[in-house]
This record gives C-alpha cells, sequence and structure tokens, in this order.
RNA sequence: GGCCCGGUCGUCUAGUGGUUAGGAUGCCGCCCUUUCAAGGCGGAGGUCGCGGGUUCAAGUCCCGUCCGGGCUACCA
C-alpha cells in the first residue's frame, strides 16, 4: 500500500515555522515513499477562522517548496478537501449516526454551567478532571428520549471503554499506554451540529486512506480517544507519528515574543526558502552522520522516520543566520539579483521592515532604485556584497555606496585616512590617473594603485589602499578595493575623488 | 492535582553495549589578506540530568528520582 499523509491546518492564523516543519515532514515522507501528500483544509471551528489565513497557509507552502498532490486547489478522488463542506454533504453526521447505533457514543444534554460545575468539583476533590460519563452516558433510552423531545441542546460524546488499557504504536517513541479510566469521553459533534477536530480528522483520515497520521506531540495525549475512535469503527489504524515540538530560546513553546515564528516572516526578513526548509528539517530530525547541508532532494532522498528525534529542539537563530549566508553565497549573482527584485517589490518586506528598522528599508528602496536604473551595475554590485551579508535584508545596506552619488563619511575613518599626509597628493594623483578614461579594469585599478605605492616609497599597500577606499565609499570597509574601483568605473570615482580632496587638509 | 512525553558541549545533533563521546553553529586564536567578510587551520566548551542496578564493559539495557514540556474546551 502506497504512502499517504495529510498536512491538515485549521485557519486560524499565519502558519508558524513549527507548524509548517511538520507539513514539511510530511511531504518530504510521501516524496521519498513516492507516496500521496494531501492538503486538507480543518475549519470546523467558525469562532476561530481568519481572514487570509487560507491564503497565507498557500503561500508558506509554495515559498519553502512544500508540495501536495491532492487538496482544496488540486481536487483529487477524496474531496472535498475542506471540513466545512464535507460537513455540508453530511459526511459526519452519517458516521456519527452508526456510533450512535452500535452504541460506542451517546448524547449529553449537560449544559455548560452543569460542566465548570463539574470540573470545579472535580478540581477540590483532586480528581482527574474531565468528562467521564455525568448523568448521560449510561443514561436509559427514555431519559434521553424526553430530553430530546424538550428540545433540550445535546453534545455527542465517544464512549471510552472502562477498566482497560489503551495502547497505540508511535513510530517514534514506541509502545504508549494509558489506563482507559483516565481518557474522558471526547466531544464528537458539537451542540452547533459541527464535529470536532478528534472525529472529523480521524473520519476523513480513514476516508482519505490516511497511512501515517504525522503531528505534533502535543497530539499524543488525544491519541487513546483517536484509537478507540477506529477502533469502534472497525478501521485499521494509520501509523501514529508524533513529532516534538519546536522551542524558543527559554525552553517555552515557540511564540512571538522569540521574535519571528509566521513563517511568511522570514522571507520578509531576508531568508532564502532553502535555508529555512534545510534548516527547520534538522529541527527534531537528522539524516545521521555528519551531514548538515541538504538540498530538496537530498532530503527527500535522505528522509525517514527513523531519523526523527523524539525531544523537543530549540530555534536557534544563529544557525539559521548561517545557513542564509551559506545559501545566498551559494546562488549566482543573477539570480540573486532576480531573487532581490522580487524580495524588494514585496509589499510585506517594507510593512515588515518599517517599525523595526526604518533605516535599513531606506537603504531597501536606495538597491531597488539602482536595480531599476541600471541592472547590470547592480548586480556587480550585488555580486561583490554577496560574501558580506547574511540575509536578502542586508544588501541594501551593503551596497548603498554604490547608488549614492554622496556616501556620507565616516568621520573616524575620515579623520584616520583623509588627515594623513599624503592623502591629497594620492587622490590628485587618481584624478590625474583617471582623467579621459571611460572605464578601467580590475587589474589596472591594481597596477594604479601599486604604481604609486612604488613611486612613494610605501613598503605596504594599506597607506594607498585606505585613503583612497575611505575616499571613494566613505567607509573602512567593504569589498575588494580594485574590485570596487572597477564597477563604480572612472565617472564616478572622480566625483567622489574631487569631494573627498576636500576632506584632505 | 491527574495522565502522558522528553533529558548527549549554550544551541542543533551523531551515537542502537567496547569511540580519547564525533560534527555543526556560536565564542576565542592563527593563517590568508588592501579593510570587513568569506575560506582554511586550531582552541575552549560535555562528570551523556542525578542515583542505583544488570554486565568483563553502559550515553546506549532495567529501576528509582529530579528537572523541563504537553494535554487536562462543545480549540485545533
Amino acid at each position: 500500500m502506497s504512502v499517504r499523509v495529510r498536512y491538515a491546518p485549521s485557519p486560524t492564523g499565519s502558519p508558524h515555522v513549527g507548524n509548517i516543519r511538520d507539513a514539511l515532514f510530511k511531504h518530504l515522507f510521501a516524496a521519498h515513499h513516492h507516496g500521496t501528500h494531501l492538503l486538507r483544509i480543518e475549519d470546523t471551528d467558525r469562532t476561530r477562522f481568519v481572514e487570509g489565513a487560507i491564503e497565507d497557509i498557500f503561500e508558506s507552502l509554495h515559498w519553502l517548496g512544500i508540495q501536495w498532490q491532492e487538496g482544496p486547489d488540486k481536487g483529487g478522488a477524496y474531496g472535498p478537501y475542506i471540513q466545512s463542506e464535507r460537513q455540508a454533504e453530511g459526511i459526519y453526521d452519517r458516521y456519527i449516526e452508526q456510533l450512535l447505533e452500535a452504541g460506542h457514543a451517546y448524547k449529553a444534554f449537560d449544559t455548560s454551567e452543569e460542566l465548570a460545575e463539574m470540573r470545579e468539583y472535580q478540581q477540590i476533590n483532586k480528581q482527574p478532571i474531565g468528562y467521564f460519563g455525568g448523568v448521560w452516558r449510561d443514561a436509559s433510552p427514555e431519559e434521553v428520549a424526553q430530553a430530546e423531545a424538550e428540545g433540550r441542546p445535546f453534545v455527542v460524546r465517544l464512549k471510552i471503554p472502562r477498566d482497560q488499557t489503551i495502547a497505540i504504536e508511535d513510530a517514534i517513541r514506541g509502545r504508549i499506554e494509558w489506563d482507559s479510566n483516565t481518557v474522558d469521553d471526547p466531544v464528537l459533534l458539537k451542540a452547533d451540529r459541527m464535529p470536532t477536530y478528534h472525529f472529523a480528522a480521524m473520519v476523513d483520515d480513514h476516508l482519505m486512506e490516511i497511512t501515517h497520521i504525522i503531528r505534533g506531540e502535543e497530539w499524543i495525549s488525544s491519541a487513546p480517544k483517536h484509537a478507540v475512535l477506529f477502533d469502534a469503527f472497525g478501521w485499521t489504524r494509520p501509523v501514529f507519528v508524533h513529532c516534538p515540538v519546536i522551542k524558543g530560546k527559554d525552553g517555552s513553546k515557540l511564540s512571538k515574543r522569540h521574535g519571528d515564528t509566521r513563517c511568511l516572516d522570514f522571507r520578509a526578513a531576508g531568508i532564502l526558502p532553502e535555508a529555512l526548509r534545510n534548516f527547520i528539517a534538522l529541527i527534531g530530525w537528522s539524516p545521521g552522520g555528519d551531514r548538515e547541508i541538504l538540498n530538496e532532494a537530498e532530503l527527500i532522498e535522505a528522509f525517514d522516520l527513523g531519523g526523527l528525534q523524539p525531544s523537543s529542539g530549540v530555534f536557534d537563530l544563529d544557525k539559521l543566520t548561517w545557513m542564509n549566508g551559506h545559501y545566498l553565497r551559494a546562488c549566482t549573482a543573477e539570480n540573486l539579483t532576480e531573487r532581490l527584485k522580487v524580495f524588494l517589490a514585496h509589499p510585506e518586506t517594507a510593512r515588515y521592515w518599517e517599525p523595526r528598522d526604518p533605516e535599513k528599508l531606506a537603504a531597501l528602496h536606495l538597491l531597488k532604485e539602482g536595480i531599476e536604473k541600471d541592472e547590470a551595475y547592480a548586480r556587480q554590485a550585488i555580486e561583490l556584497e554577496r560574501e558580506r551579508v547574511t540575509s536578502l535584508a542586508d544588501f541594501g545596506e551593503a551596497t548603498a555606496f554604490f547608488f549614492q552619488d554622496e556616501p556620507p563619511f565616516d568621520e573616524k575613518a575620515v579623520e584616520k585616512w583623509l588627515r594623513v599626509d599624503h592623502a591629497g597628493d594620492l587622490i590628485r594623483f587618481l584624478q590625474a590617473n583617471l582623467n579621459g578614461a571611460e572605464s578601467v579594469s580590475v587589474e589596472a585599478c591594481e597596477a594604479m594603485l601599486r604604481g604609486y605605492q612604488e613611486e612613494k616609497g610605501f613598503e605596504k599597500l594599506g597607506p594607498v589602499v585606505h585613503p583612497t577606499r575611505v575616499a571613494l565609499t566613505g567607509k573602512t570597509v567593504g569589498p575588494g578595493l580594485f574590485e570596487l574601483m572597477s564597477v563604480l568605473g572612472p565617472d564616478r570615482m572622480r566625483a567622489r575623488l574631487s569631494r573627498a580632496l576636500e576632506r584632505t587638509t
């Protein structure tokens, strides 16, 4: 039987990295086994629906290259793939009836006040908290009929068998057992006739022939309920795979106060999708051995359940940053420029940086204009700065001096290198050498500076290089000077040199 | 409170009874070099949560204990 797995998000918000990491695992697992990965939208809780969430789910998946073969957008033989539509078709009602008739489920007419009271009582008396039957689990048909006749609202609960051991076989942790008396009767159908997750997801998993339920470990405690449900229907249970969660630096569940957690925020921050994908694949999973950098194909090839880790992992932004730099350097300048164009044009980029770092955003605008004005020139600048950045968002500041007619002077740099005795002479020398030239090669630039060094008898190139760099860029750091000069070209250099000359005395 | 899961350098991890406990990141240093990076090389960092046991031999198996986390909704 071929592998079938599903990513089944609820449209309650934009997917965060932990959630999307699970989706990545499913895609990788399905692809590895030439199986099917399907997307199912679990929108049974109307009250928590968030506008735009579904769009963000698709977008996050697309961006990271997570694929699926069946879903609301693609169709498939097991549709519909949206639970509210399935509910409307009466799918869940049919199975509820079946359970009710077989005596595996029952109607419970408790009010929310009664339920709250019950929990309070249990808490005070230090009893296990939950619904273990109340008056309705074993109510007579007459009592139920009467309550129904009165039109009292009710829910349908699953009758968890008592005095038994419920066990599941988890692919990562092995056998996990519960005393069935500690498992309460979950609601299957809510008073508004909508199914709960427990019910809808399991029915759908069966109908869609899901072979492996891959989900976060926060579901472990619900697993016995799901197992009982499968057994009640006489269905074969899928393999349960409970993945470890991703935590923040302080060890608690990843949340907003740990910084970015929304998948699409990383895109806006300038992270490359292949970097984020590679990075999150390695939290809670390992290909074994020392391998760390894996592309899409390698991930698929290497992915198996055996590499999944039982313990949760911390999201280490430093390492993601490093990995992003690695992938940035692996791009060609052409490719990088194309990615930058998309990045700079995306409205989320500005929305992301505006409140965090307006200066960075301004530099990004400068780069955007630079690319629009002269893409070939911009590409050379990008090429030269590529080794000095760790995210797409760094390119603005890194390349700024290429695009500014008058890049601001770092006053300390001026103090140190433009106030040396020979600075004025050096600049005049360069001006003379550049006179009339239309372009200048890297080699010519080097020859020019070395010529001056020799002429003046400097032992090292530093006294020539540093003042030139400050004169041309305003800074003491940056790409190789000869390369930078060649890219800048004679015109820009002439303008900057004469401006710098005024600062030499 | 109850039930369940977890625990190897700060962090991600390799490890399936015999290793000087390996790699990566981060940190420090050296090399390269016109600066900053990148790259190369090296260093510090682990009593494998703790305590018992089993065994000639335990990070690896067993028990206990501590700590962390999850669930405990007519949310998923």
